[in-house]
DNA sequence: ACATTAAGTGATT
DNA sequence: AATCACTTAATGT
């Protein structure tokens, strides 16, 4: 029994404002749900693609991975947003070059990817509205690529720290030096160190499993 | 009490 | 800034 949840009240609420209303209706008649809990992988690297994602709300996190697990986060997606990567390989048939890990309790819609194509010839909406994903997409890309040449290390993790306490709107992080070392493409013991600096310098808290922001 | 996992530290490259 | 090798601390069984 699917829940009681109305697809397209949450259509509305996500994505209402740039979709024609005629689009909307067709989606929530074939739009699948799927609930994801914190940490799960919702796509790994070489999945076949046979669904297009719509975060309704919560926040996923897109990294790089090569085969030996070494990894790097390129950018999150929140409510209202879809993944660039995904929609390539829709239309195109290729595998997955990322992985998505859900960082929090998310809530997505699930579209068979067949409508990707379908959608793009029909409504000018849907046209703008991946262009627009990917536009942003673009940007946040050339972001990360920034902060990688430019930023120093310890740099990088205070803005990773907060922007993560921004998305999942908490001060307190829930996470190991190990999994921002992963995200960072660091290696835990550095991320051990730099943390302890800025405990010092009285900018975070340093707990097992738990890092405290004093702000933003 | 013991095992496991996370975090801290000094030395080396 | 990364890696090694080891210690110490926190947590689960």
């Amino acid at each position: 029994m699917q829940p009681l949840v109305d697809k397209k009240q949450l259509l509305h609420d996500t994505i209402g404002y740039i979709l024609e209303e005629e689009l909307i209706e067709e989606m929530s008649k074939i739009a699948k749900i799927r609930e994801t809990v914190q940490d799960e992988i919702i796509i790994h690297v070489g999945d076949e693609l046979k669904m297009i994602p719509i975060v309704v709300y919560g926040s996923i996190k897109v990294s790089r991975e090569n085969p030996d697990g070494d990894e790097l986060l390129l950018y999150y997606i929140e409510g209202g947003d879809t993944c660039a990567m995904t929609l390539q390989c829709c239309v195109r048939k290729t595998d997955s070059q990322i992985k998505a890990t859900s960082m929090e309790p998310s809530l997505l819609l699930m579209f068979p990817s067949e409508y990707m194509q379908l959608w793009m010839d029909k409504y000018r909406s849907w046209r703008e509205y991946i262009l627009q994903s990917y536009h942003t997409r673009m940007l946040e890309l050339m972001e990360t690529i920034d902060e990688i040449a430019f930023m120093r290390l310890d740099e990088r993790l205070i803005k990773y720290l907060t922007d993560q306490a921004k998305l999942l709107g908490n001060l307190e992080l829930h996470h190991t030096h190990q999994q921002i070392a992963d995200d960072l493409h660091s290696s835990r013991v550095v991320i051990s160190r730099l943390l302890k600096q800025l405990e010092n310098k009285g900018a975070i808290q340093i707990r097992r499993n738990r890092i405290i922001l004093k702000e933003i």
